[in-house]
DNA sequence: CAAAATAGCACAATCGATGGTGCAATAAAT
DNA sequence: ATTTATTGCACCATCGATTGTGCTATTTTG
C-alpha cells in the first residue's frame, strides 16, 4: 500500500492518476466537492488514490492562495516560567481544539524583537494572534494595522486591540491582605516592614502596586513610597536588590510581595547565600502561581492568574466579526501556602 | 513618510512604481542584485521605495517558490515544566542568532498528534525540526521520510534520525549516589528505603533505572525490583501512588529518586494532604531541575540536564550536510539541595 | 572602427492550490 | 421530440516571489 514517491505528490500528480483536472482533485481533497457537484464515485477514486500516495496539501501554496495560513499564533515575552508556560499550554488545546494549528514563539520582552516577530507572523499570514505580556502592544497594533490579522492582547493591555487581563488591582489588594493577615490579628506588621519587589513600570505592575498600597493603608493606617522597589523582570536585578536591602537593613522585611515568578527567583538566589534564620519570621506573597514555590520552608501566598479564564475570553472575542476595542477583567485567584494545583497538563491522558 | 495603502504592498506594485521589472525589485529586496547585476543606483530606489511603502515579503510566495519556509520548529512533549520550556527559551535564541524564525509546538505525548503535528509542520515546509522527548520518534521520523526535512531527536532517541540525549545511566547513577550519600557514611538507609517512583518504558527512564539499581546494589549490597514504581509522566498518577505506598508502609521510603519535575508534582500533590513531620527524615532527588523545588524543606537534590549542550549539538548536526545516524550522549549535571542556577531568562535584558 | 565583452535589466516559467466561469452530456419538463 | 434544467467536470487566471535565459546598450579590446 505504501508508495515510496520521492517527492510529495501533488494534486497534479493525482490529477494526471485520476484522469481527472486538478481543480477537480483540489475540490475533493479540500471538502468542496459537493458544492462543485463532483460524482461521489469520483471524489472516492480521488481521496483513496491520495491515501494511497500520502498526500498531504502543500499549506504554503494553500495559504498563498487564501491568503490566510491556518496557524493561530501565540506571542510570549519569555517561555521559561510557569504562568507562560501554562499560558502556551492552555493555548495549544484551545487552538487544536478549533481544528488549527497552533505555534507559539517569544519576544524576550524587546518591543523591537516584537515587532519583527509579529510582522514575521504577518508575513507567514497567520490568521490569528494573541499577544501576551508585550512590552509595546501598540506597537504591535501599528504593525498590524490594515491587515486582516485578529489580535487579543493578553496579560498587559493595548489601546488598538482588545486585551484581556487579570484584575491586577483585585489581585494586588488580595494578596497584600492575605500576606499582613497571615501574622493574626494584632500582629500585623509595621507598614515599613510590608514591602514590594519586582515589577516594572507597565500596567500590571502599577495596578498591583495601586491595590498593595491601598488595602495596605486601610489595615495598618499608613503607606510609604521606600517600600516599593521595582526591579524589572529579571531574577538578577531581583537578587541584587534584595542583597542591597539587606546589608542596608540587616534582615529581610517581614512581609514580602513579590512581583512574579521571575522576581522570586531572585530570592530564590538570595536565599542560597543566606542561612535559614535569615528567613525564619517571613511571609511571602508572589503574584504568579508555581506548585514548587508554594511548598517553601517559609509560607509563600500566591495568586494564581486564571489562565483559562483570559484564553477562552480572548477566543471568543476572536470570533467575533467587529470586536470592540476595550479591556477585559479576569478575576485571579488566591492561592493558599502548601498548595498543588492541578494544571494544563492534568488534563493530558498518560500512559504509563 | 508613512503610507497607508490599506493592503500590503508586492513586487509588482514597487516594480510599477519605480519602473522596474517584478524582478529586479525581487532580487534588490532579497539580496542578490549584485549577482544579477542591478545597478546600485537601482537598488536604492527600489529599497527607498520598499521603506516607504512598509514593504514586507509574502513568506508563504517565497516559501512555496523555494521550497522551503525559513522555519525552525521545535516539538516538544509539553510547554509546562522548567525543562521544556528552558528547552524552548534556549532553542529560541539558537535559531534567532541564525536570523531564522522559531516555532514551538506541542504534542502532549500522543504518538497520533506527534505524527499529525509533524506533517502539519511539513506541510508548511518547515527547514528543520528539533524533536523533544517524543514517545515516538520513529513514527515521526516515518513520516518525514524522503522530505528534504532535517531533523534531529532530543531527549529520547530515535533510529531514524540523529539524537541527542542526556547520559541518563551517568545521571541516575550521580543522583542516586547523591542521594545515598546523603545520609552520611554508615548511615546509609537499607535497599528497601530507597525507591524510584515515575517514568514509563521509554528509553531515559530505563536508563535512569539502570543507573539507579547498579549503584544502589555497590553501595548498599543489594537491590530490588519492587522498589521500582512507574508511573508514567503525570503529577496525578505519581501522586496515587505516593499515597498507595503510604497507605501500606506507613511513611515513605527515606530515599526518593522521583524520575522528573512533573512527578514531583505528583509528590506536591501528596505533601498538601500530609503534615510536615511526613516528611522529617527524606532526602529526594528529581530527575530535572527546577529552581524552586531546590529549596523545599527538605533536601532536594535534582540534575539538570544540560539543555543548551543538547540544543547546540543538535543545531551542529543539521549543519552537517549527510549527518550520520547515531546517538550522541551529553552530561547532565548534579545540583546540591539549595541551590538557584542561572537559566536562559538570565541572557534576557530587562529594563526596569 | 569592427568585434568581443560586459553591464543592466526584462521576460516568462514556475512553485501548488483555489475558485469563478463555461461547456458538454444527461435528465427532466413541455 | 424539442426545449430547459441539471449534473459533472475542465479550463484558466490568480496568489507573490524566484530564477534561468536572453536581449539591448554600452564599454573594452584589437
Amino acid at each position: 500500500m505504501e508508495h515510496h514517491s520521492k517527492k510529495k505528490a501533488t494534486i497534479y500528480d493525482l490529477s494526471v492518476l485520476s484522469g481527472t483536472s486538478p481543480s477537480t482533485v483540489s475540490a475533493v481533497l479540500n471538502g468542496t466537492w459537493r458544492k462543485r457537484r463532483i460524482k461521489e464515485s469520483t471524489a472516492k477514486l480521488i481521496s483513496d488514490l491520495a491515501e494511497e500516495h500520502q498526500y498531504t496539501a502543500n499549506l504554503q501554496a494553500r495559504g498563498l492562495r487564501r491568503s490566510r495560513s491556518g496557524l493561530v499564533g501565540l506571542l510570549l515575552p519569555v517561555h521559561d516560567n510557569r504562568y507562560f508556560s501554562s499560558m502556551a499550554q492552555t493555548f495549544e488545546a484551545h487552538v487544536r481544539s478549533r481544528g488549527q494549528c497552533p505555534v507559539v514563539v517569544s519576544a524576550c520582552r524587546d518591543p523591537e524583537e516584537e515587532r519583527k516577530t509579529v510582522e514575521a507572523l504577518l508575513a507567514y499570514s497567520v490568521d490569528e494572534l494573541i499577544v501576551a505580556g508585550a512590552t509595546d502592544p501598540d506597537g504591535i497594533g501599528a504593525v498590524c494595522a490594515g491587515s486582516p490579522l485578529k489580535i487579543v492582547n493578553i496579560d498587559l493591555p493595548g489601546t488598538r486591540a482588545p486585551s484581556v487581563i487579570s484584575d491586577n488591582y483585585q489581585g494586588g489588594r488580595m494578596l497584600t491582605e492575605a500576606i499582613i493577615r497571615y501574622f493574626g490579628e494584632g500582629n500585623y506588621p509595621p507598614s515599613d516592614e510590608i514591602y514590594l519587589f519586582g515589577g516594572r513600570d507597565d500596567h500590571a505592575s502599577r495596578e498591583r502596586i495601586r491595590g498593595f498600597r491601598a488595602i495596605k493603608r486601610e489595615l495598618t493606617g499608613s503607606d510609604c513610597d521606600e517600600c516599593i522597589i521595582r526591579t524589572g523582570y529579571s531574577p538578577s536585578t531581583a537578587q541584587v536588590a534584595f542583597e542591597r536591602f539587606y546589608e542596608r537593613a540587616g534582615k529581610l522585611p517581614r512581609a514580602l510581595f513579590v512581583n512574579s515568578s521571575i522576581n522570586f527567583e531572585g530570592l530564590l538566589r538570595f536565599m542560597a547565600h543566606h542561612p535559614n534564620e535569615t528567613f525564619q519570621d517571613l511571609v511571602v506573597g508572589c503574584y504568579d502561581y508555581d506548585p514548587f514555590g508554594s511548598f517553601l520552608q517559609f509560607p509563600v501566598i500566591m495568586i494564581r492568574q486564571d489562565v483559562d479564564g483570559m484564553i477562552t475570553k480572548a477566543f471568543e472575542i476572536m470570533s467575533e466579526t467587529h470586536p470592540s476595542i476595550r479591556t477585559y477583567l479576569v478575576q485571579p485567584e488566591l492561592i493558599p501556602p502548601r498548595t498543588a494545583l492541578t494544571g494544563p497538563l492534568d488534563a493530558i491522558r498518560d500512559i504509563a
